[in-house]
This record gives structure tokens, sequence and C-alpha cells, in this order.
DNA sequence: GATATAATGTTACATTATAACATAACATAT
DNA sequence: ATATGTTATGTTATAATGTAACATTATATC
């Protein structure tokens, strides 16, 4: 899960924090509310799956969990879940594992990095104007319109270099 | 096909030029030799794909297209020779699209910025330190460890940009 | 040549995602 | 309240991407 940050430069977006789950799916509820879309109860039973997860999640995984609550369920089920969250900004998707988490903060639109453990899988989504804004720079120096840029940076967090570390 | 380039902060790797498919191939031989490894047959023929493709290709594409060059091969077959490609640098993979294209410059590990085409598929591979520096620079606020960054930018490469405003 | 190592062949399967069409729920207007 | 169009979900099947496991072949070293 993720826990809702101050939104400054250098704050970690996904502290786990189950307590804050109820936020989220609040903030869910009035931004369907204000766009006029369907917060039904699939989705809502999607998006809290993937906020209660203390990592990011696999498609197949939340199908499974879907059906322990009772649910009848297929790929579609959760694809189709997955899509209207994603189109919503309200979890993020990670192409180099085919995972997803959610969002730390919903309510803006916002470029995002996310720092990926490899030991251990935590994953940090941080707003950090900075590299979006280079790879801007970038991409105009190419008569590139940017869209959309995926930043996912593999490494080892905190706790997983202390480990090694002592492991020598 | 990429163009070997000059390695310069503000230069586009990807300039489709199949004229220099056997300069890459002839890097590809003496980086291996260097390395003492064996740039077998199929590595060779899936490297001569990979580079005379214009723009990323799949694992099941090159696999067809070995198939159609008489060789007998399977999905390891290609995944195989890709993850050597990929070890040695002379192939980097997308994984927003799941595709693979030549690496425009193996000689030096390098960090790499993707510009991808939403529209045409055309994909650039532009070496930009200053996006991978301020990386590393949030990285290390996060007590964050890099070991690598996948950085791949969606959008109008600059002759989809025109055709759309033609359109308008 | 014998032996160890690396590469490839081959079969089977795992994982991730979508197409296509039927049904159900919901909104809106008569 | 019913009819009607729209959106969401159920369901089945299949596509697309990637790997495990083991047999065979080629290569290097002794
Ligand atoms: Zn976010
Ligand atoms: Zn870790
Ligand atoms: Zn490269
Ligand atoms: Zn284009």
């Amino acid at each position: 899960m993720t826990e809702h940050c101050p939104h400054s430069e250098t704050a970690s977006c996904t502290l786990p924090s189950s307590e804050q789950v109820k936020v989220l799916l609040d903030q869910a509820v009035s931004l369907c509310e204000q766009r006029n879309l369907r917060f039904t109860e699939l989705r809502k039973q999607v998006l809290e799956l993937v906020c209660r997860a203390d990592q990011p999640v696999g498609a197949y995984q939340l199908l499974d969990e879907l059906r322990e609550q009772g649910r009848s369920a297929a790929p579609p089920t959760v694809y189709r879940a997955l899509d209207f969250l994603l189109e919503q900004g309200l979890v993020h998707r990670l192409a180099t594992n085919n995972t997803y988490l959610a969002c730390a903060h919903p309510q803006k639109p916002h470029a995002a990095v996310f720092l990926v453990c490899s030991q251990c899988g935590q994953t940090q989504e941080v707003h950090t104007r900075g590299v979006i804004e280079v790879v801007k720079q970038q991409a105009e120096k190419f008569d590139f319109r940017v869209t959309h840029a995926s930043v996912e940076v593999a490494g080892l967090c905190h706790s997983c270099q202390s480990q090694k570390e002592g492991a020598q």
C-alpha cells in the first residue's frame, strides 16, 4: 500500500501503511464522482486489493484474490478493471515486471519514477519533476513530442543494501 | 537498423541505414573476441536480423525470420540468443512493448533513453548522460543503489507530428 | 581420443494479455 | 413504469510472450 504524502520534491510516495487504504478508496470515489464515472464494486475491489498489497502485484494474482473473495472472475474481469484504474490514474503499471501498484497521489496527473528493489521487490513511487523535465528537454532536441515517460529504476533498496554489506 | 554515431550528448543513435549492418556485426565479432566469447552463427543471425529491422522487433518475429532462413528454431533458440546479445550489450530490450533493437554503440556500456513513436513505431536510442545522472541523484535521496534504469519515452516523432498537423 | 564445458535442439509448459460475443446493470426519455 | 440505448460484466476461447527440463551436438582442453 501507499501512504498519502506531502507533494514535495523529495518525498517518497510508497511507504506502506495499511491505515491509508480507506483514504485512497475515498479519493477514488470522489474522483470518479467528479468525472461522472462509475466506481463499481468490481473496480473498488480491484483497487483495494492493489492498495493492500505491500508490493506491486500481477494481474493473475489479483484474479486469484478476487476468486478467493467469492467473485466470479476471469482474466478480462481483472484486466478491464485495471484498464479503468490506469486510465483514471488510480494505479500504475510497471512494464519491467508486468505488475500494478496503487498511485500514491491520484488527485493530480503526474509523471512518476519507480524505484524497484531487485532483491526484495519493494517499490517506491517518487515524484521528481527533475527527471521528467530532463527527459522532455532531451526529447525536444530530437523533435519528439513526449506523451508519457516510463522510468523504472532497478537496484537495491536501503534495507537490502545493509543486508548485503552485513553478509560480506 | 542503427547508424554508428558520434558519441556526443545530443546525437541520435538510431538513424536507420542498412549500410551500417556490417559495421555492427564486425564490432560484435571483435567485441566477443576480446571477451573470449563465441559469436556463433545463430547469435550472428539473430543480431543481423535485429540490425536489419528498421524498428524494434519481437522475439517471435525473429523466430519466424530464422525459420524462413531455413533454420530449425523454437522459442528457446531465439530467447537464448537474445539473452546473450543483451548480456553483451549488443541489443537492448524495450519493456514497454516487448521488443528488441540493436544497440547503436555497443563498444562502451552505457545508459540509454529510448524515444518510441506511438504512431509509427520508430524508435531512437539516445545517450543522454543528463537523464541518467538525474535519476541517480534522485535515487540516492532514497538510499537506493541504482543498477539499471529503464527509460522509455512514448510520444510522436517529428514526421508523425507533421502528419497530424497536416490532417487538422 | 577422452573428458569437460558450452551451445543448440526439442518438447512441453508457464505467464501475461486480448478477441468476441452473450448477459446484466444502469441511465434516460418517453 | 416501460422502452431504449449505453456501459459494465460474464464467459469462452485464444493470442502473445517467455521458461523449464532434458537430450544432443559442437567446442575446447588435456
Ligand atoms: Zn502516481
Ligand atoms: Zn530491497
Ligand atoms: Zn545502446
Ligand atoms: Zn512516428
